[in-house]
DNA sequence: CGGACAAGCTGA
DNA sequence: CAGCTTGTCCGG
């Protein structure tokens, strides 16, 4: 009996999705466990992986406790422990989802001895800048620097201004932006490690233990969790990409997320962007360069008026884009729509082309044929009016597109479309075209023109304008060269648009000043916090959620909840006091639509008809 | 999540 | 009433 009372107990979370629940083990003899620890345990009759979440619990006197069966390996230590029970919280998730990010894909058994001195960087120091200094400067610092402008030469500084012995984290919006990152940086001798974990973690095992110990640790959207125990500062680059917001739940972004865990370790933290979120505005002080360096920062972009047409030439090909793809140089088209064509008319009666079994448009994946998108009902090319075979498309998708500018230029064009993932696919024709993929996967232009920018001003998520500057600031980056930059042109119908104002004057704040009062009168984030509620198990969730003080709950649309309060707070601990349904359930909190998608297909769905089955 | 166990259904 | 399915509960 002594000897039981005489050991150790800690306290583990087991890494199965439905459980969030600790449970005590013992551990045995000569085990060596610390804090975050990977364990194996036995649980209800079978061995489950879990994390040591307490050391030398008070067990519960009245269970018998199992021992560990395994300690793995070494796992996220106490700072993010709490970091996952912090997130979990804001993001309405579990922290078992949390902490296998914050977890190596690969065991560790220590972290490796830690060299005190920082190596001497080489290569040429950066020059001081005010800008920067005032950036660096503060703890809580946006700094908006245009798509020109020299991003290493920030990392250099920001590592050069954090105290010695304390680490620099940076996130970049790619696992490619950050190897390259990581790399120039090891190069010019700085001390540097790249956490380049895929699905599953932050990083493999080596590279996760060598973070502990480096001056910069640098990452993608995992990154967030790298364990860093000294950090004293952290940077985000390109702070408004959408590739730091996880889509699973729990909905967590990376920048909020390093925003907590840097005032947690009292650490400074950075966020840059050529075009900062209001997010990011509303958190810290905004610094920005001299107005003409600014200026510089960002391409000549050429306005095309689509509302006046050249009608030979079609609604995509403007004069002024037919002039810039038949010159010199390589040219970029942006056409945010795949496919051939999404909606066609007859050429003879005009009348447009719909499906005969459920009466919605249809389209033309490929040449003779028509399908709609709805039912799956296919039909070849024929007007059901009239019985002409010619039909002409009203919204010409991308592969459509590329075979009428290949017939305008006179030379291949090549196409981009669909999520292929290696950058070495990319087509090698001067001129290619693309959905916003062509923006990824080919590193340089000499222009960038985009085809219905429209789509992505009026697109129907609410930070949609927001995303479109973001493209436009991506497109400036793609074409910039030694001589300077390139060109950009966007065709639109709304020349007046704020995005567009702020690009060709190169000052993102035109844009914050028409969409902060408009968010504000729409009540939507970040004046208010959401959270949309789906699947099987969500009514159970909205009737257990009752009417919390300060949560307004909407719905049901298509069988989603919409919950909006008017801070995180209130919306997070009103999900929190909610005890989880048995079922499907997903909760989205700062959702990217406000509803969630209302395709086609999903009216379909929610009204109890799957396409899906209906045409395998 | 997945095993345990209880309650409900079926067929001779 | 055995033998099986379906549902609910709970794990140290």
């Amino acid at each position: 009996m002594s000897v039981v009372s005489e050991s150790r107990v800690v306290r583990v979370l087991p890494d199965v999705p439905a459980i969030d629940k600790e449970f005590d083990y013992l551990v045995p003899d000569g085990m060596p466990v610390e804090l975050g620890d990977v364990v194996r345990v036995d649980l209800h009759g079978r061995r489950v992986g879990g994390w040591v979440v307490a050391l030398d619990v008070e067990p519960d006197p009245s269970v018998t406790l199992r021992a560990l069966a395994k300690v793995s390996g070494r796992g996220p230590g106490a700072d993010l422990l709490e970091l996952a029970g912090w997130a979990a919280w804001r993001w309405a998730g579990r922290r078992a989802q949390l902490l296998r990010t914050a977890s190596p894909t690969a065991v560790v058994q220590s972290f490796g001895r830690a060299s005190i001195e920082r190596a001497d960087p080489g290569g040429p120091h950066p020059p001081t800048d005010p800008v920067l200094d005032r950036a660096l400067s503060s703890d809580r610092a946006v700094l908006r620097l245009p798509p020109g402008a020299d991003r290493y030469g920030l990392v250099r500084a920001a590592h050069l201004a954090t105290d010695a012995g304390r680490q620099l984290l940076v996130l970049c919006p790619s696992v490619g932006e950050a190897r390259d990152l990581a790399s120039r940086l090891r190069r010019d001798r700085v001390r540097a490690v790249g956490l380049l974990g895929d699905v599953g973690g932050v990083a493999g095992g080596q590279a996760w233990a060598r973070a502990h110990h480096e001056d910069v640790v640098v990452g993608a959207r995992a990154g967030a969790w790298a364990p860093c125990p000294r950090l004293g500062r952290v940077l985000v680059l390109d702070e408004h990409d959408e590739g730091y917001q996880q889509e699973q739940a729990p909905t967590w972004h990376a920048r909020d997320v390093v925003a907590e865990r840097a005032r947690r370790a009292a650490a400074a933290c950075l966020l840059v962007s050529p075009c900062p979120t209001l997010e990011a505005l509303d958190w810290g002080t905004l610094v920005t360069v001299p107005r003409g360096g600014e200026r510089r920062g960002w391409p000549a972009i050429t306005v095309v008026d689509q509302r006046r047409l050249d009608p030979a030439l079609g609604p995509l090909f403007s004069p002024a884009l037919v002039d810039l793809v038949r010159g010199e140089g390589r040219v970029l088209c942006v056409l945010n729509r795949t496919g051939r064509a999404r909606m066609l008319a007859c050429a003879v009666c005009a009348t447009l082309a719909r499906c005969e079994q459920c009466d919605a448009a249809v389209g033309q994946p490929e040449p003779g044929l028509l399908l709609c998108d709805r039912c799956g009902t296919e039909r070849p090319t024929i007007c059901l009016a009239c019985g002409s075979t010619t039909l002409k498309s009203l919204r010409l998708g991308v592969s459509r597109a590329r075979e009428e500018l290949e017939a305008l230029v006179g030379e291949p064009v090549g196409e981009v479309s669909g999520p292929g993932v290696d950058a070495g696919s990319a087509p090698d024709t001067r001129v290619v075209i693309g959905t916003e993929a062509v923006l990824h996967r080919i590193r340089g232009a000499d222009a960038v023109a985009f085809l219905d920018f429209d789509q992505e001003l009026l697109a129907t998520r609410y930070r949609s304008a927001e995303q479109a500057l973001g493209m436009l600031a991506r497109a400036a980056r793609v074409v910039r060269r030694r001589d300077g930059m390139g060109r950009l042109l966007v065709q639109t119908r709304t020349p007046d648009h704020p995005v567009i104002r702020s690009a060709l004057q190169a000052d993102p704040g035109h844009l914050v000043t028409s969409e902060v009062p408009l968010r504000q009168v729409l009540g939507l984030p970040p004046t208010t916090a959401m959270a949309v509620v789906s699947h099987a198990a969500a009514p159970d969730f909205i009737e257990a959620l009752g009417q919390p003080l300060g949560v307004e709950v909407q719905g049901p649309v298509d069988g989603a909840w919409r919950l909006r309060a008017p801070d995180h707070e209130t919306l997070c601990d009103a999900l929190a006091a909610v005890p989880r349904p048995p079922g499907r359930l997903r909760v989205e909190v700062d959702p990217l639509r406000i509803w969630p998608g209302r395709s086609l297909v999903g009216h379909a769905v929610s009204a109890g008809f799957d396409p899906r089955k209906a045409h395998p």
